[in-house]
DNA sequence: GTGAAAGCGCTAACAC
DNA sequence: GTGTTAGCGCTTTCAC
């Protein structure tokens, strides 16, 4: 059934007072007389009247809102939002989640220019999700950065910690005695792949082992981009004994690739990925894991703002989380030499 | 850095020109000369002006936004949002999902009470899932109801056929041979929950199989309360050779109950459940499933939803998709008796 | 081409 | 206690 908006002013007609009662009466301010409360009351509820969110919000600038900026609705970012709204149960305030279309949405920037959009007007606290922003200006509502692309910006930031995570699992690797391991790095533009990459060589650094530069391999995050170099790297004479990829779906590729090689799993080749992914856990059981706290991350981020905006945080401004092996049957101990 | 919000007026000044001109220029309406055109555009790019989402949908009742409503982000809602935001990738609308914090969000009535502040100014159509309310009131903005608890409703739906999906199971059960099927129901206010019992006693009937009554309990949906009930019927004179639950999580309750009473699955017993959860299938690797097309309807609705503001649909008001059946290792043949 | 003015639905001083 | 008034930031006639 269609009929017009019902607005405050309908209402005010129809209960014989003033807009400005009936706002009070909505807001539950003082001096309002106990029968015209109840009046009013009565025709809001006989005309079903919902107050209007943007014209509230536009005069108001409170919203008991959280926004939550996302570019695309994906595995990633929904696992995300579901520690977010775990953490938003309870608080009082509600979640907002603006997604772009995907594709970027008509470029990068696509978060500062919603931020300023929505922030202060629309919601009281924003999270951006993976910005590729550095230099973002707030308008007072305090912003979160959640898993931030190109590292540490001027934002309180929540990250999972991708150097510690790397070196778990270089190290794992090492411990089983595996000595020729590979590395399958992601888009040399993210914070994240330089982290991993990072933790991988000073894994092995710190083992003393020597690292062959053919077993270093960029596969871009990509199941795609990451075939080429893992043929090669499991055609080298010497191919490795295991490989860390710095995430799942290149973890993934790996094990597709060997498996075409004739290269058994965890026989000839121990692999373990870094997780992005929640559903490649479904995809391929078995593979050993660095897990990220994905959803920890959204829960976390939406602690931070609530305290932010309560003026009540007190804790790291750039909060890193810790990473977890997960181990599977992805990986064996070395054959002894 | 923190400054105050850019406003229209504040570009209108220093590129000396009215407001009504700067709107203008936004806007992309003719009647602005190129020079007034280039230096106001210049002006915006300098002040990193970003017009107010709530002033301009207050204003202009159109936003580029279909408004997703869920009561709160789980599994469930997680993946139909995947589906939705498939859906509005390359059409130029921007998806924006509001979340009641859980918890029933205040009773029930969240749906409709949002749906009234948000639908026709904050968004150009609405999508409300799992909507507990029948009687919805619409404002000219088209609202579309997904997987709708209480039946069919007023409003255009799509749901996932649970009466086929659950006939579909039960045959499936019949076909190995199982004589003796037991039955754990849902949540009898929920019109899923029904039609799956439906499905389930016509398909035994269909088959001239007649349906002990100590074979169905009630479950309700959950792990908690489907304990008792899975227990009562493994532990019956003559317990079941396999058993339908209405639900996954239900299905790993019993598989749960089985195997503490040293009842083996799938030797002793077959298990199957209606999937909900997408999770469940990592939890519990081998269950065999009917699944419903969770991200499908997400999908679906998002395009309902569009065509419908385009004026441009065409197709049935309530849209059923079909579920599957997914076999794995919970089933087995009856053993010939 | 451009701007003045009205008003979207609401809140908050401030009078009465 | 209640109503009048002045906007919030924007769009849109309609004069000029």
């Amino acid at each position: 059934m269609t009929r017009p908006r019902v607005t405050i002013g309908d209402v005010a007609a129809q209960a014989g007072v003033s807009i400005a009662t009936v706002s009070k009466v909505i807001n539950g301010r003082y001096g309002v007389a106990a029968g015209t409360l109840a009046r009013v009351q009565a025709v809001i509820d006989e005309l079903r009247y919902e107050s209007s969110i943007a014209a509230q919000s536009l005069r108001s600038h409170r919203t008991n809102v959280i926004g939550i900026l996302v570019t695309d609705i994906e595995p990633f970012s929904a696992e995300l939002l579901k520690g977010a709204a775990r953490a938003i149960r309870g608080t009082g305030y509600e979640l907002v989640v603006y997604s772009g279309g995907g594709l970027g949405s008509v470029g990068a920037g696509w978060e500062r220019r919603y931020l300023s959009r929505v922030s202060g007007t629309l919601t009281d606290g924003t999270i951006l999700v993976t910005p590729s922003v550095v230099d973002v200006v707030t308008h007072g509502a305090p912003v979160v950065a959640v898993d931030p692309h190109t590292g540490p910006s001027n934002l309180p930031s929540v990250a999972s910690d991708n150097l510690a995570g790397a070196i778990t699992a270089t190290r794992y690797l090492i411990d089983l005695g595996h000595r020729r391991i590979g590395f399958l790095a992601g888009r040399p533009d993210l914070e994240s792949a330089r982290l991993r990459e990072q933790g991988f060589r000073q894994a092995l650094g710190v083992a003393g082992i020597e690292l062959d530069p053919d077993l270093v391999g960029v596969g871009e995050y990509q199941s795609e981009s990451a075939e080429e170099p893992a043929r090669q790297m499991l055609r080298l004479r010497r191919p490795p004994t295991a490989v860390f990829a710095a995430n799942d779906v290149m973890a993934i590729e790996m094990m597709r690739v060997a498996r075409s090689l004739g290269v058994a799993v965890p026989r000839d080749l121990s692999v373990i990925g870094f997780d992005n992914i929640p559903e490649s856990a479904l995809a391929e059981p078995g593979l050993t894991t660095i897990e990220q706290p994905i959803q920890g991350m959204g829960f976390e981020a939406v602690r931070m703002v609530i305290a932010l905006i309560d003026e009540a945080y007190e804790g790291p401004m750039q909060l890193t989380l810790p990473t977890a092996l997960v181990v599977r049957q992805s990986c064996r101990a070395a054959a002894p030499r």
